[in-house]
DNA sequence: TAGGGCTATATTGTCGACAATGTAATTGAA
DNA sequence: TTCAATTACATTGTCGACAATATAGCCCTA
């Protein structure tokens, strides 16, 4: 495989790495202020590399900063979860199209592999592996894409947002073995080198998967979760 | 209208946005090394103020940065631009679609005016404003989208590098006419709010575009250019 | 002469201190 | 009492110096 996650080097990498950690898992919350001095203290490392690493995240769009002012992380909206979405269903029903039209036979096979293990654990209905297991199968068509363009923004930027929406509003949940239908399909395209379908069914997979958060957002439960959470802002 | 670039306060944004200019009009080369200690002097600015503009650099995809080693501009090659319009057909794409359903009447209005102006530009052929022209359509889209991610994205990162390419390979010219025709009909779908054909025209007229410029690229001559360029590097 | 290891040099990464800016508290006057 | 101005404080932005790492040149050996 071509595509492997930088390794961490200098400081300013792990405490970027750590710091996306903590903020997509909610130990940092969403919304809340960053303070340069308070982090270097935690961290033990010096404010330039604090500065570094916020430079990052903020790239990331997982903060925003305002000059002399501060960096902040994002807060979790039901707009801001939609257009995420959004950007993602273009995206990666781009992956697929070019992932049907470049994916090596090597790389479908492996895919194929993939999901015969999902086969297995999606009948034990071992819940856990669904998460992993359907970030595994995005992943790959994002590398089959063969486009570092679109390999960096999903895997960098958009994929970490996505997780800490995912994460933060317990969206571990349901939509098991529809999902699995849907990847099959997508990889079927793909193995039949049908880039205009495997775009389209990746669009509608991720569309469905959007409305289906669309839908846990506006039930009483997780509305009230999300406000909790934009409550932490200040 | 909500969007409006943001103004350049501290010392790091001014040495960014110069920086930025620089190196997509080509007075800093691409491919070539851009060493901290230089730029400081060249610029009259501490280090770490050129490494905070390098760091937006490598987060807009203009330059490329390994730990230890130092940051380059990126190098202009074929590939490097094919991969970049097939990101671009997918967001513009999108931003296509949303903007025929959430454009507001008044934006739609400003960009039927747009398009009278171009037309009158078109008959008189003067080639200038094609340029200027061409980005002010994309741009009044992308923003018509209403799409805070899908805007980033594009404004502040994929539009420097088209620019970068179309800059420095001097594609200045030609598909005035045809593309001006292009608009009007996208145009038309947004006005009659038909997201499905906005998309899907916008991805043609890109596709197009993209077209066009692989053409370019194969002849001799331009070949040639981005051969020297790229020889710059060392 | 070719190759490997060592030294010297240049470049990047990190740090602490100072300057500039924003924010909150305090004081004074109407 | 309320509002405005001013002062004091906290936070971010910028700087120069030092530490760590990579690169180039040199010497030595086979």
């Amino acid at each position: 495989m071509i595509h492997a996650p930088a390794p961490a080097i200098t400081a300013a990498d792990k405490t970027f790495y750590t710091l996306r950690t903590d903020i997509v898992e909610g130990r940092i919350a969403a919304g809340s202020k960053l303070s340069e001095a308070e982090l270097s203290t935690k961290y033990g490392v010096s404010r330039a590399v604090i500065r570094e690493a916020i430079s990052r995240l903020v790239s990331c769009h997982i903060v925003e900063r305002k000059a002399n002012i501060g960096a902040r992380v994002v807060a979790l909206t039901p707009e801001g979860l939609i257009e995420l979405y959004q950007v993602r269903e273009s995206l990666e029903g781009m992956a697929a199209r070019l992932a049907a039209q470049n994916m090596t036979p090597a790389q479908i096979a492996e895919l194929n592999t993939l999901l015969e293990q999902h086969a297995a654990s999606v009948k034990d209905s071992q819940s856990y592996y669904q998460e992993a297991g359907d970030v595994d199968f995005h992943y790959r068509i994002i590398i089959g894409s063969h486009n570092s363009q679109l390999i960096t923004l999903l895997t960098e930027g958009i994929y970490h947002l996505v997780r800490m929406y995912r994460v933060q509003l317990g969206m571990a949940g349901p939509r098991v073995t529809t999902a699995f239908a849907e990847h099959q399909h997508i990889a079927q395209a793909i193995a039949n080198r049908d880039a205009e379908l495997a775009e389209m069914l990746m669009r509608r997979h991720i569309t469905y998967s959007r409305q289906n958060i669309e839908h846990k957002l506006h039930s009483p439960s997780t509305k009230l979760t999300l406000h909790n959470i934009n409550k932490e802002s200040l």
